[in-house]
DNA sequence: CTGAAAGCGCTTACAG
DNA sequence: CTGAAAGCGCTTACAG
């Protein structure tokens, strides 16, 4: 058996007060008797008395509960911005919802929607939904701040600068003296990998006109990168830099060109973009996004914008641009 | 101005019912004229009605949410196993409400309460804090689970069988031909690094008995395992293998030994314990706790508890037995 | 098959 | 300073 919780009418009856009064002394209210204060604080110790939450919600029309919708996102990335968001909602006394997001725009819609009446606000991750998907899906009249997302009419909004990132990796690769650049690029759909996509060639455009460029397709994930790389010599075509759409398929480009016997930075450079704490590992060169600071920023946004609901639309877009991390995988060759 | 959502009563209004039976249609009761259902269905997606899961919760004195206290896990740790989790749950139609719970026992014990009323169930980590300290902060009344937790009577628990892992890492050890072991262990009150450590001694004391077995203080983070080698280095003392507590810090000691010229495995062997993504890439000898298997597990246990409250006490311990995962880390030496 | 009513556990004007 | 009452948005016996 469990000893059905105590409500706050077991401890007004303990107390011989109201409820009201339970209500105003736990609350901190300060038009209660100090006597009383103390007797009810008395009761609520002995009765092991614990607000019931969702019933104070309800009343207050408040939850102190955030919604996270992500997509299923791998390891650490996954880590680091819950993480990140963790931590800032739990100094502002909220909670985290967690509901992975599956693929299909329709379940996506729902698992929003399943968030309603159990979350002040919600943040979301929808980096693989169109637009006009994304608008239909996002439930109205809840506050929602959105993570590299497509844009949604006047929500709040979170976005890594790609472009510049990317640009910033293709003028480092120029630098050290690689020419023939080619991309491997995330899953069609994906609006980073879009970005990351388009920002390649326009950086290929302006610094380098006359340079070759090619992308091949990927899809963020590990083998992508390895075949990418089989690809590549198959056709025996001259490369001698990869610019990877994300870390993890330039972690298997690494492992595929060092098994083909192609030196690494040597014959071939290699670049990631996120950081994950693996890049640093394999030394691997690539661009920065501070993950658990887009997460923390994220719920800070939102719980501003929703403590301050009058202050303004919030509709705004913050860009986080990556910073450039030069490690061992495009190091100036030792025979140039 | 957002558009205060619908409530079921506009709905009722709209289709010209009660909302007795906007409730029963929308769940999907049999005594409902269908024409009554239809008309309801109807109202409830032009009104875009979405039923408030607080108020629903409430009434049912059910949240179908499930709340999840983990300590501050670092990266992969924690993914994998929220991971596991969350697949689990949202199988069920559950969500989870995460709380990062702080060393202090205080504090955790407040994350915990602050959850009545809004979960179902509880699933706690808390390798860190002892059972008596932990038997006070589990709020009563509430289905738990323990994850790698000091014993707490009554309750379901999965544990990692630390142990075990141990054993089979010394036994890999000591027949790979290693005969001075050190053990790199893990931060004191820690239940996982205690059992790994007098799992070392034991292991020693009955495969190795005449061997020296050695303990260094660490406490699982990277900078531990460096610490751990400088220490060995400055002794001048004969090791050739390395048992860390975990991979973090066999990570750390690996690069200490590259960085001191010592090869591994030739010179020293290491091992680690956990098996995170991080130990493949790095080719590190290490034991497999399936963590997101280990999550899992624990939400379906729960969930099972939670549905079939009759079934029996559930206070069973459910052991893990971790894999041994041999790499480059512990191959022969090639002179032997 | 349907509706009026009570209830889930709180909070907070309102009246004393 | 205190209590009775209404209300938050639902669900579900209960009586038709």
């Amino acid at each position: 058996m469990k000893p059905a919780s105590a409500t706050i009418r077991d401890v007004a009856r303990h107390a011989a007060v109201s409820v009201a009064s339970v209500s105003r002394a736990l609350n901190g209210h300060s038009n209660v008797h100090p006597d009383t204060r103390a007797r009810v604080l008395a009761s609520a110790k002995s009765l092991g008395y614990v607000p019931h939450a969702g019933a104070r919600s309800l009343s207050l029309a408040r939850s102190h509960a955030i919604g996270v919708v992500l997509p299923d996102l791998h390891g650490e990335f996954f880590s680091e911005i819950v993480r990140g968001m963790d931590r800032e909602a739990g100094a502002h006394g909220y909670h985290l919802l967690l509901s992975n997001m599956h693929a299909d725009a329709e379940l996506a819609a729902q698992a929003m929607r399943s968030m309603r009446g159990r979350v002040d606000g919600l943040i979301v991750m929808a980096p693989q939904i169109d637009a006009t998907g994304l608008d239909e899906a996002l439930p109205a009249g809840i506050p929602t701040m959105l993570i590299n997302s497509p844009d949604s009419t006047g929500r709040g909004a979170m976005r890594v600068d790609n472009r510049a990132g990317i640009d910033a990796i293709v003028r480092h690769l120029l630098a050290s003296g690689r020419r023939a650049l080619v991309h491997v690029a995330g899953p069609a759909g994906n609006i980073d990998a879009r970005e990351r996509r388009e920002g390649f060639l326009a950086a290929m455009a302006r610094h380098a006109p006359g340079q070759p460029s090619r992308v091949i397709e990927g899809n963020f994930r590990e083998e992508a990168g390895e075949r990418a790389v089989a690809t590549l010599l198959d056709e025996g075509e001259a490369v001698d830099g990869i610019v990877a759409a994300n870390d993890m398929m330039a972690l298997g480009a690494l492992q595929a060109l060092r098994e083909a016997g192609l030196d690494v930075p040597d014959a071939v450079a290699v670049t990631g973009f996120d950081d994950v704490p693996l890049a640093r590992y394999m030394g691997l060169t690539t661009v920065r996004v501070h993950l658990a600071d887009m997460g923390a920023r994220a719920v800070a946004r939102l719980i501003d914008a929703l403590e301050h609901p009058s202050d303004r639309p919030g509709g705004d877009t913050e860009w986080l641009t990556p910073t450039l991390v030069v490690r061992t995988t495009t190091t100036e060759r030792t025979d140039p």
